[in-house]
DNA sequence: ATATTTCTACGAAGACTTACGTAGATTGAA
DNA sequence: TTCAATCTACGTAAGTCTTCGTAGAAATAT
């Protein structure tokens, strides 16, 4: 699978969470967390439509961009590729490290232990 | 923390495994994996020596290279890295990404447990 | 001593990613 | 209609990563 690059995944974010939207949107939204030009964001999602990463309409002058990939699958195989090159495939030494600080919260762990006990079944 | 470049992480995974190895040694072992030229070998290693990645000290006229950052560092960085960009620092959503499949063994999903018990107190 | 092998050092090419400037088309307002 | 604003499309430039060719130094073999 096609795993998208720092960039590309920023936009796929926005529009993961909201849909569907038009360039001028979504740089709208990237500008929140980083300075960006407009032809930039326009460039980059004109690149991940021919790439196959995000579909579009025409609406008017303009277009709207969707997702073309799912969050879940681009989630995994990402995480794949970072535990086969950087843990050498070991899930459980990958949990530890994330897990192995002080800085998980109490949530987030009862979180991950009621998925295991029902992983059982 | 730099975090490596993929063709940097093959030749860390080396150097972590052996504890340090020469150019040709550490060719030898990629090798085994994918076709890589002994130059390619050597100016990567010679470009991370100079990022501070390895250190290296002379041995006749050849030199021997070691890791000069820590192989759970390395992991951490890259793996919060991931976790920031594609899980939205959801530590709970990465780790079900990761085990939310068939293809878990019930010995390293054992080991993970023990480690959580380990983690309450 | 000369040829061969083994290394290092240097440079540069190709691919990929990110970033924008600019031109041209379309829409809406004056 | 004409002017400004909005978008697309195109090209390109800079930076990084990977790859390898080639030259030259050092060690070894004949």
């Amino acid at each position: 699978m096609t795993t998208p690059t720092p960039a590309e995944l920023d936009i796929l974010q926005v529009l993961w969470a909201c849909g569907e939207a038009k360039v001028q949107e979504v740089n709208d939204k990237l500008s929140e967390i980083k300075p960006v030009g407009y032809t930039t964001t326009l460039k980059t999602m004109q690149i991940m439509e021919q790439k196959g990463l995000l579909g579009r309409k025409k609406d008017g002058k303009s277009h709207i961009y969707f997702p073309q990939i799912a969050q879940a699958d681009t989630q995994s195989s990402m995480l794949d590729k970072l535990l086969q090159s950087a843990f050498g495939g070991s899930k459980s030494q990958l949990v530890m490290q994330l897990l192995g600080n002080k800085k998980v919260s109490k949530k987030e762990l009862d979180e991950i232990k009621t998925f295991l006990d029902n992983l059982e079944k």
